[in-house]
DNA sequence: ATAGGCTTCTTGACCGGTACAGTAACCACT
DNA sequence: AGTGGTTACTGTACCGGTCAAGAAGCCTAT
């Protein structure tokens, strides 16, 4: 009878139900399908439930019934703090979640496992699942079949029968090679992720795109190699490279890499691009945010993003979802010139 | 009868347990609390949920049964790409996420409601939530509070009962701004974020904290205002105070608006730190990764990131947790010198 | 009058699990 | 042989909603 709006028993529907005098069902029906009642009662119904203190259907529970929980998994592979120290990566992350929010949709960030039997992958309840920068052999994206979620693949192949979206990484590492070696260039350093990245989709296509086409015009890159993270590893191997070796341009794997060249030659005494030409990757905030501004390939990271979600959105309204391969640009800026005199 | 692993019915709790022979209960344990059954049962119950196709318990199902989802909230107010463009948030919600992971639990984001009826805060499933950079009178806050979900916030104010994770940053400021007096600046500017954030704690704390310093020596400083969003914004303000003052140092809200008044001083043709003082605020990426490095207040995001999620996931355990205030500090780099003689 | 067609609300089944309180069997001990 | 303590499994009652079909009332067309 009481009705304070203080009890601490759980406020249900039922509850609410009780309280005006209706079916439960009705209540529900007044919070998730209006049409389905008189405004009169319904307007009854959310006063009575605002008074009670309820907040609306329960989610978990509405999940369950529903068999959608309104929001979709990203899967990462690596912590979660590469994801998101990295810009690029950021920025998709960023496009992602706002092109869900659009299509009324939440994100829910899928990491790998650590320490205790808690796996994401497997055991939080999403609609669906971007796959990211994943290892395709990862127990996270066979759990995600397992389950025979809705998935879509961004920049990497998980199967032909899966909604790729993906950017022409060999296409735009082609072109900032052939833009090299048509400055005169011979003598060509590439900077690409450590071995561990040996089957990455961007990494792969990158160093593939450069070697054919180098490899086209007989010049054989000097390969180094380092790791995403941490920042000053990328620094140490580009020292190392332009030491060790007398080239006089380098291919970067992306423009942070490029970066890190740019001031190991510096600090070697050799200007860019007078002594040295560098090509970043990906035309992110860093290739305009210093001096000089970086010749780099552009891809557009916040499309991806879009396309990426806004595709998982359509799988998970059952309709037909398609592939996309974004184009990729050079985009020649002040990082690179003519090959210098001897 | 058949068994092929194939059958497109729903493979649940109840159809491996048929198929064993046992009770859906034992099925439940043999997943959730293996030292309930025999290991003999409890390999064979896996080995013919392996054989079904069966993916384990469905997440939705145990949440509403559990009371509890695994995934934790990240309320977050303006559109995602705010939070994720800028460095500092994005090593915040990296940090959480890392921190969440280690503890068991996913990170969703809430996003503000966009068009259509669905609004995250109130309609999905979570255990808890973070509140980071929100108006503390946002549709969002009130949601989670309607819900009585456990709630820790970041970077303001709640109310006394929530728990809360801060920065010094009134002091941080304090310190800025004492540098510069102390170096003989009395020409002082400053460059804050608009009025639309005045009530935004970090960016009331450091104005009131430079306002009040510069005050105990007479200094009343020329603020300039200027979006967090686009950059470009910042450099325009940046170049517009610089230009209609004669002040001979600015005191920053962050390092990307420090960088854009070093940018425009430039342009300008005023030499940083000879001509113009410049303090920062964060001491992130950006004020070691340009030219000079920047002279900056030090708050230890990752560190905050990590304390909140952890207060958090402590609260969901039902242990206490306790609110804090990160110290912060001065970092004398290079955009900071003695006033310029007259 | 009667059949058909809305609108408005109700009924009963079901979503796929987990908690908790048994029950039966086995063992050791006195 | 009786008592008490384990271990291993089962039965029942929820968790808090939604769906689909049905019933009651009223209006309109024939």
């Amino acid at each position: 009878m009481s009705d304070t709006g203080l009890d601490m028993a759980k406020v249900t529907l039922q509850s609410v139900a009780d309280e005006v005098g209706v079916s439960r069902m009705t209540v529900s029906n007044a919070f998730s399908r209006p049409d389905q009642l008189s405004k009169d009662l319904r307007e009854r119904i959310l006063a009575t439930a605002e008074k009670l203190g309820y907040s609306g259907p329960d989610p978990a529970a509405r999940a369950l019934a529903r068999g959608r929980t309104g929001s979709v998994g990203l899967l990462l592979n690596g912590p979660l703090s590469e994801a998101f120290e990295d810009d690029v990566s950021a920025e998709f992350v960023a496009a992602v979640a706002d092109e869900l929010t659009r299509r009324g949709l939440a994100l829910t960030v899928l990491t790998p496992p650590q320490g205790d039997g808690f796996l994401p992958a497997r055991d939080v309840a999403v609609d669906g699942a971007l796959v990211y920068t994943c290892d395709p052999a990862s127990a996270g994206v066979a759990w995600l079949e397992r389950r025979k979620l809705p998935v879509v693949a961004v920049d990497q192949d998980l199967g032909r029968s899966v909604t790729t979206i993906g950017v022409n990484d060999r296409g735009g590492a082609r072109v900032g090679a052939q833009h090299l070696l048509d400055l005169g260039h011979r003598r060509i350093g590439v900077l690409a992720l450590t071995e561990q990245f040996a089957l990455d989709p961007p990494n792969r296509d990158r160093l593939l795109g450069w070697r054919e086409t180098l490899a086209e015009h007989g010049v054989e890159p000097v390969v180094a190699r380092t790791p995403l993270l941490p920042r000053s590893a990328a620094l140490a191997a580009a020292t190392e490279l332009l030491e060790s070796s007398d080239v006089t341009a380098v291919l970067c794997f992306d423009d942070v890499f490029a970066r890190a060249v740019i001031t190991a030659a510096t600090a070697l005494g050799r200007s860019v691009p007078g002594d040295l030409s560098v090509v970043g990757y990906d035309d992110s905030r860093v290739a305009t945010a210093g001096v000089p501004a970086l010749t780099t390939v552009r891809q557009d990271v916040t499309t991806k993003g879009h396309l990426a979600a806004g595709a998982l959105a359509d799988l998970l309204a059952g309709r037909a979802a398609s592939s996309h391969t974004l184009p990729t640009e050079l985009v020649v800026r002040d990082s690179t010139g003519p090959v210098p005199a001897p």
